[in-house]
DNA sequence: TATTGTTATACTCTATAACTATA
DNA sequence: TATAGTTATAGAGTATAACAATA
């Protein structure tokens, strides 16, 4: 398996078989675009992760869930979402308040200084989304989420 | 930007826009699959992550190569490649030599177990692969890597 | 002076296990 | 007993800043 040693200091470099896996360009792709999202943000001033982003819209559309609802949505522990909770509490984005038919859980719901950021969260989102989508047309983005969604009904759970 | 309360314990959240978002699916699909590729691992009795791999791909195909040069290939900074080192050295999997021409550097390589377990690990690989392309035609899989490409190549870097 | 590798430190994401309040 | 949320803890991945050795 072995190869004839580099030598040059700045040749590319051979990656093998990498650029043939599917996982490989995933991975890859993810971290570019995660990259932008992050850059997006930054120079409008603001500062977010994807995966908050993702936790806002859901509370946002479903006022009320519990932490274990959105944990389970979100594909995550429910002691995972505690900090991060905690994070967007201390922001003022959202609240936690105490469910008026089970006192074991938290009603979740979004601040009214969480839905006006959201709104402007989703515009910057947008703009992120047309900028990693410019080299696609219209048809080709939607078989790009369609061929992902596939892959992603593939894997299995474990 | 609210929405009806959410009340039935076990109806399907409302994802609002997230459905239509490049950025949620390829987060959600790597999600999925980084999770395939450790139940592959872990049912064969292995432990490695895709990041790993690539990097053992890597040295064995740039046998000598630096750690700097190493890291700027991963797109990682050079003081996070350190502990990720120390552990596949470990592992017996990977050795730092000294370089013969230049005292600052490290040359990289497989230690002789690295090159017995990189062929191992390789064909686990192809079977993580075959699982999670299994819903898509050959063509479909050699789109997706195509589309993966350019999105990247469109995100900015920042 | 600049570069390479290392260390110290910090932050985020992730999990498991144990605790508490409530059902 | 079982469930929801929290805490303590741990590991991986990421970074920046500062340092020693070498170029």
């Amino acid at each position: 398996m072995g190869r004839p040693p580099a030598s040059s200091p700045s040749r590319p470099l051979d990656r093998g078989l990498l650029p043939s896996l599917m996982g490989y360009a995933l991975r890859r792709t993810q971290s570019a675009v995660f990259a932008d999202f992050a850059a997006t943000f930054a120079t409008a001033g603001e500062s977010l992760s994807p995966g908050e982003f993702g936790l806002l819209v859901l509370v946002d559309r479903n006022a009320g869930l519990s932490q274990m609802a959105l944990a389970r949505a979100l594909g995550i522990d429910r002691s995972t979402l505690v900090p991060i909770l905690d994070r967007l509490q201390a922001r003022d984005l959202l609240v936690r308040r105490p469910s008026p038919t089970d006192g074991r859980t938290h009603a979740l719901a979004l601040t009214p200084a969480g839905r006006k950021a959201l709104a402007r969260f989703s515009r910057l989102v947008r703009t992120h989304e047309k900028r990693i989508a410019s080299g696609l047309s219209t048809a080709e983005t939607r078989t790009l989420i369609d061929l992902l969604e596939r892959v992603r009904a593939s894997a299995r759970s474990l």
